[in-house]
DNA sequence: CCTCCCCTAGACCGAACGGTCTATATTGGC
DNA sequence: GCCAATATAGACCGTTCGGTCTAGGGGAGG
């Protein structure tokens, strides 16, 4: 009882996106897992779901960007992996979920393509201050093939796709 | 009224999947769009909604392995490219909206595991013939990389991740 | 005190969901 | 001629959907 009402509903919404993607989570799902009353939502998001998602969205990216503190893509990898691994392989991204969630909701594919430009914009600072040549280029290089190593890892069920994006990447990433 | 039912289902639900995922595609928007009768789902797809996604996954992901005809990454770069654009960027991946449906749909999870490992399978053998090492390792992060950046590309509505991802890996792969 | 704000409880709405059912063509092969 | 397979049309089912509504509880500040 103690976590306010607006960080639960946050904090759902994002377990709840992980597992069945925007479109599969219902706002009965949200207030099952998060004991909240229904009108709650409507308080705090009053646009409905899309503004729910989209600020869940928003929140799990800077999570994520915390782990990922000043960048360390090792960081990042471990805390995928550990992550998927905990859940038995039945979650995804959260951000992605969003990123698929199609033209219905507009509020979410903005806070997606936000997301992805911040994680983009970090990953590339911490590249330069190590010295690497094409941070901007290589930072986004690596958010797609971390996306895409999610994904795969989630159907396979196994950490190698992760694995090998961090050893692939890692012959890229090298001082100039 | 030329092509047969069983294929206008299947080009209709991998268009809707494309746009709005699994979960936001509904049986009467397949009906509506391919101008089939609803029966007509359950004749040819016993097993309803998630046998429907999962053949339209496999027929995506073999479509897909055409046009990427004996693995050429820049073919499947172009491809990419111009498929977003002539939709304006409102669509992603079949795969991928199968790959992160969830634990609902279970045939389209394993739809999606074995597309993506045919992919990585064509990719790894284009690279080995033309004597790349680690051809296995690559095709995975390639697959990876280009599943993300189609991702980003489309909340970006531009084809630059696209690009920055053949840039990049265009560097690893070379003969040894 | 009263009022405003946050929160809960739960009924209620019309619409959409996936799926089943009956009934009626229209085929092509035996 | 007959039968099975394929197709269409459309009603119908119970459930769930996102969202709105009313009614009331409790705490803080005027």
């Amino acid at each position: 009882m103690a976590a306010p009402v607006r960080q639960r509903l946050l904090t759902s919404t994002i377990d709840l996106l992980r597992r069945h993607g925007v479109h599969g989570t219902g706002i009965a799902d949200v207030l099952r897992e998060s004991g909240v009353a229904r009108q709650s939502i409507y308080h705090h998001f009053p646009d409905g779901k899309d503004e729910l998602v989209a600020a869940a969205t928003q929140a799990a990216g800077e999570h994520v960007r915390r782990v990922a503190q000043g960048g360390h893509v090792d960081a990042l990898l471990a805390w995928w992996e550990r992550t998927l691994i905990e859940h038995d392989y039945d979650i995804g991204c959260p951000v992605a979920a969003a990123a698929l969630a199609g033209p219905d909701c507009p509020a979410s594919t903005r806070a997606a393509r936000e997301v992805f430009a911040t994680w983009r914009e970090d990953l590339a600072s911490a590249l330069r201050l190590d010295g690497v040549a094409d941070p901007e280029l290589l930072a986004g290089v690596l958010v797609s093939a971390f996306e895409g190593a999610i994904m795969q890892a989630r159907v396979e069920r196994s950490v190698t796709p992760l694995r090998d994006v961090a050893i692939v990447m890692g012959r890229l990433i090298v001082p100039e």
